[in-house]
DNA sequence: AGCAATATTTGAATCGATCCAACGAAAGTG
DNA sequence: CACTTTCGTTGGATCGATTCAAATATTGCT
């Protein structure tokens, strides 16, 4: 039908020019209609009807405006991620309340591969952006801070005290997991670990987390540890694996963990969504949770708290987050460095003494 | 630190100026460094460093190259409905796919509230847009139309040919439901709706649902009272109530047919949604599904798989519909118009024969 | 009718870049 | 050495709007 494919070249000016009236009228027509002649704009309007023309282009009012009202959120991930990951959902649940309420857009941004990746944040038109750091954040907010906009990174435990930052303490909210599972006696443990360095999955020697890149896993193993060591564990060995937080490598990680001659009587998941593989894992496995083996999760998704059996976690204040990062952006005063938010142990179903 | 929360007003031809050289040179060093001397090519970059130029203002780019790169997606409800509702979230997810396939960004675009709809819609910056006609359709599309960009219509069975459209066919869809339903032996129905009318919901009389404004909701309607009427059924007595799609007005709805002297063997819910939540609403009051009840759902979200009894539905290629919209807009050739996908029914365990 | 006050309209300047025809300088050729 | 290529650089035109000071048209008042 009427959609030829190709050109439209309709300006303001053309409508102006076929109307009679300069494109400064032309202009206030579409923005400020109260103060041109009734007579005039009438024409002007029938002129653009006539023309088939769809309004001022936001792409010229843009470089005018400055303003693109609409914050950008990045993440190394596919695009996908965001409808996917429980985590993120929630989280991007919190950034859209704060959005909606201040009638903002929210842009996404991927960044899966890496020339893209440059490309798409330099390019990206927004008035700030939100980082999600989860896995390879470093580079992604190197090219966030060069494109000069406010931004905020998210759940990034980071040296860099130049980045703004909205977190939890990792080391604290890890400690509670661990001193949870101590506190019920248990003394065998395994750690499902998110990733240390990008892209490498698999048992971690105490050493090479101590040089992890991200700093948020190793914040996590370090609280899980501290506590382990107040009650006599050797932590040497105790086995750490990092996963890529999906289905498969946490998988592997369990045959693993569970495939050596002293199972552990609890495991500790950076994540919910570790966790609940294991919880699915392990029943596949006829093991009992929490009987066999205690979990404690790690997030607060809302997953979590429907499992078989519902998964003692710490919880973080994810939506809360999201809400705040827009907040800083918007209201960019430069005064958000920073921010650690509280994290809450929530004691569900899946802890339990250990047997015997 | 660094941001000192107001002006940036260095720009290109800034720092042409100080590294003494024509903005045109400028521009080559960030677009096609390699037609440029090195020597010159090092003395803009530091200018640029020294300024804290933070690159080509996308701004400014996109005006010249006229092309966003991102695809926007529309929709009546607020932001977070991408993230929550289930139907959405796998529609989100073929999206995903075909936008990182090709390296577009997504913009996500809500006008929970009449007045900012238009403008968000009016000033989004996008290429293309996809919009979500589940509910309140009709304003968003006659908006989108209005941009003159190249756009397509989700589920929406609109009488009007001339809005490109992806959908399904819902009187087929609704029938097989209603036929299954009538094959087990039911002659006592409800029926959940979506809304007929924005804004509306309750109980529904035929002729109301007849005149409604979404057309989806009256199709699927139509499909199931074919089917009704096919056995017998007197469908003038067979209670339709239209809900929000929410949990309030679905418990509503419940509270109503149920409340009745001769209360339904099997409901037809026109989303899984609904459906789900009836089937929680019914485990609570004690009523087995499928013994007491059968339920059939619509959409096919994955949560349907996973209840507790797995729901029998109408399954829509809910992302493969993401997909082919972001395919439509892309190469915008004008074809694409009212696309008319597959449906499949899916039995699971919430139907089973009426008790007796 | 004459003049001030008010209502409209005009057109140049601006937003921040990219593109491209033209041009000067260095290198290659006979 | 004059003459063509090649390479790099320049600066004006352009993308599509908004803004605002100045110009012009209308209206009100005596």
């Amino acid at each position: 039908m009427a959609s030829p494919g190709n050109p439209r070249p309709v300006r303001l000016a053309d409508i102006a020019k076929a109307a009679g009236v300069s494109h400064g009228t032309a202009s206030n027509v579409f923005s400020r209609p109260e103060i041109v002649r009734e007579e005039v704009r009438e024409r002007v309007k029938a002129a653009a009807e006539a023309m088939g023309y769809g309004g001022p282009d936001p792409k010229g009012r843009l470089l005018r405006a400055g303003k693109v009202n609409a914050i950008g959120v990045a993440t190394a991930e596919p695009l996908s991620y965001f409808f996917d990951d429980p985590f993120a959902r929630v989280m991007m649940a919190g950034i859209s309340q704060a959005c909606d309420a201040t009638g903002a857009g929210i842009s996404l941004v991927s960044a899966a591969n890496n020339e893209q990746l440059a490309w798409n944040i330099q390019s990206a038109l927004v008035d700030g952006f939100i980082v999600f750091c989860i896995e390879g954040g470093s580079r992604l907010v190197q090219l966030a801070r060069e494109r000069k906009l406010p931004f905020v990174a998210l759940d990034l435990a980071s040296e860099d005290g130049s980045v703004a930052t909205i977190g939890i303490d990792n080391v604290a909210g890890a400690a509670m997991a661990a001193r949870h599972l101590t506190d019920l006696g248990h003394r065998r443990f395994a750690v499902l670990a998110l990733e240390f360095v990008d892209g490498r999955t698999g048992l971690v020697s105490p050493d090479q987390a101590q040089n992890a890149v991200y700093a948020g896993t190793r914040d996590r193993l370090t609280g899980y540890f501290q506590e382990l060591s107040r009650v006599g564990v050797d932590t040497t060995r105790v086995p750490i694996y990092a996963t890529a937080n999906d289905v498969a490598s946490t998988k592997s990680a369990l045959e693993t963990i569970f495939g050596t001659a002293e199972p552990p009587t609890a495991i500790l998941a950076m994540s919910d969504r570790m966790a609940l593989v294991a919880l699915e894992w392990l029943s596949a496995r006829k093991l009992n949770v929490p009987n066999d083996v205690s979990i404690v999760g790690f997030d607060g998704v809302p997953e979590a708290a429907v499992s078989e059996p519902p998964l003692t976690t710490v919880a973080q204040p994810i939506a809360e987050m999201g809400r705040l990062a827009v907040k800083a952006i918007l209201d960019n005063d430069g005064t958000t460095n920073r921010r650690q938010l509280p994290v809450e142990l929530i004691v569900r179903a899946s802890s339990a003494p250990p047997r015997g």
